[in-house]
DNA sequence: TTTAATCATGCCAGTAGTTGTCATGTTTTT
DNA sequence: AAAAACATGACAACTACTGGCATGATTAAA
């Protein structure tokens, strides 16, 4: 076998191990403790951050944490690297944001100037532009991990009630519009509610959990179906027919006519009624609803509290 | 110089140079040409995509786009890379679709069974939500392109009026809310406008670009300056400050009494009164607007309009 | 058709690199 | 003091690599 392929094998060994002696890499590989020092000189020079421990019970460490195989990325590849980077750039917390760093770094400096250039040139190109929150999420990686090891939790919330504690076990953390959510079952209130990351204010990991929850993508589709179906029938106008054809929950349901107007007409569940109105008021006399009563009804309400907030100021 | 080290070179050289010949790695290396073939092999033994054309006006020929020296990534940075792809899941299309798909496999595929199953987890427990959007954005990539090459451009834009042709010159390409937008310099107005590039029709690239535009970044500053000044006052009730904080536009504007409610009392855009006045719709009581009048119209206005719509359905 | 430019492959001897063994030190723990 | 580990040097045996030469095959140009 090669020289280069065994010192691949030793890397790979070594870096999974952490610690080790000389001794067991030469009975592991069938080579001379003398080559084994040899090769971690090698090892060393290459880059590889090991040093050894002088005397009885020592040995060799190896610093980083486990390596891969040295993998060859086309320039290309890099450059999507880059641009998946590129996304994450408008959060302000993320789970891995020192390995991002650190791997962004490993690439870019392999780069030709160049590619470099193009890298930079991509930047200035292209954004995924988010409300960029001021907002701290210092617990987002400490939940994250408890969520995967499946544990459960002790968490102080900020609510709208004040600060409560609450016993729960997190389903997993997502991220919608710049905020982090985390769907978790409340032991205490027996369902599964949706907590805001940032509004954690302290956690304390308890027991594993036993039990089985529904997983991340189970939770959004169930969460997605309807479980208290209303009829939702609406008339467009052809403005109308345009600003609900950008609205993410609206967007597959408007039928357009031959004119340019169009309607709505498709079962919805209650709970998204609240979710909607903004965007029917907002629609005004571009949009006339005629099921249900309760949409109407909100809107009304609405309408005179505003107007009775208001009416002094003419 | 060890073999190792020289393969290397040699990789670099001719994944850079596509096509070349024995006599040319040899002039440039300095070794023989019978070694240029074995190396040549040794190369192709390692996966390299390099093949011979015989004759006269032959050569070698390599497949893959420029390569990147070998790169030693951690385990925590390679689950990092799939962290960043995993929030561009959302998207319908992107510019480097092939690529990421191709970087992730070789990735995956050199990772050890352990870190598999932890990617694998991870991708169950946490997500990016955005509006998962039906629309195609076929021109996305081509449009990039343009914009990176600084060249003007003929488009079929589908607008509310209608279908027009447009020439302008693209600034850049950025994602919100799971649709791309391109703003451009629209040469018959004289001036910048936001295009929804899933309603780009069609393109033809034209001429290379002399002048200098802004790039995006001062785009995205510029249109966030104030050109009207307004002044916005507004009293709010606890629960009008909690939802403020959690509107991105407002959220650093709110000041916080004592007794938990609040006020905002600051200098914005006027353009920004119809981009935040269904907030204050949904606020109602929470929210009394002291100034500008403006506001307090646009809200009273429209809840006439919905009044007068609805009003005899009751 | 011939010739020149290529790749492809085998052989061999000389050179360069790698390995194992032995020897000698040093450091640290028992 | 002994044992267990790293550290390093010398040297001979072994292995791998290299360049040169020869031979063949394929293709394009003269």
């Amino acid at each position: 076998m090669s020289k280069a392929k065994r010192l691949l094998d030793i890397l790979l060994f070594v870096s999974a191990k952490k610690k080790f002696t000389a001794q067991e890499i030469s009975d592991e590989f069938n080579i001379s403790i003398r080559t084994v020092h040899r090769y971690i000189l090698d090892l060393s020079d290459m880059g590889l951050p090991i040093y050894a421990e002088q005397g009885r019970n020592g040995g060799y460490r190896v610093l980083t944490s486990r390596l891969l195989p040295p993998i060859l990325f086309t320039e290309d590849e890099a450059v999507s690297i880059f641009f998946a980077f590129q996304s994450l750039l408008y959060y302000r917390d993320l789970p891995f944001n020192t390995e991002i760093k650190s791997a962004s770094h490993k690439l870019y400096s392999s780069l030709q100037e160049e590619a470099k250039r193009k890298v930079d040139q991509l930047q200035s190109y292209i954004a995924f532009w988010n409300p960029k929150r001021a907002i701290e999420t210092p617990l987002l990686k400490a939940v994250l991990e408890v969520a995967i090891e499946n544990k459960n939790l002790h968490i102080h919330y900020e609510s709208k009630s004040g600060t409560t504690t609450k016993h729960i076990h997190p389903i997993g953390v997502y991220a919608h519009d710049g905020l982090w959510y985390m769907p978790a079952f409340d032991f205490t209130k027996q369902k599964i509610l949706l907590f805001r990351v940032d509004r954690i204010l302290s956690i304390i990991e308890s027991e594993e959990n036993k039990e089985i929850f529904v997983n991340l993508k189970e939770w959004f589709s169930s969460t997605y179906e309807h479980k208290q179906p209303i009829r939702l029938h609406v008339l467009l106008s052809s403005e109308g027919v345009r600003q609900c054809k950008s609205d993410p929950n609206l967007e597959d349901l408007v039928v357009i006519k031959e004119d340019g107007t169009g309607n709505i007409d498709s079962i919805i569940d209650k709970g998204e009624l609240n979710f909607i109105s903004p965007l029917f008021y907002r629609l005004g006399v571009h949009a006339q609803i005629v099921e249900p009563k309760e949409l109407i009804n909100i809107l009304r309400q609405q309408a005179k509290d505003i107007l009775s907030l208001y009416q002094e100021n003419d």
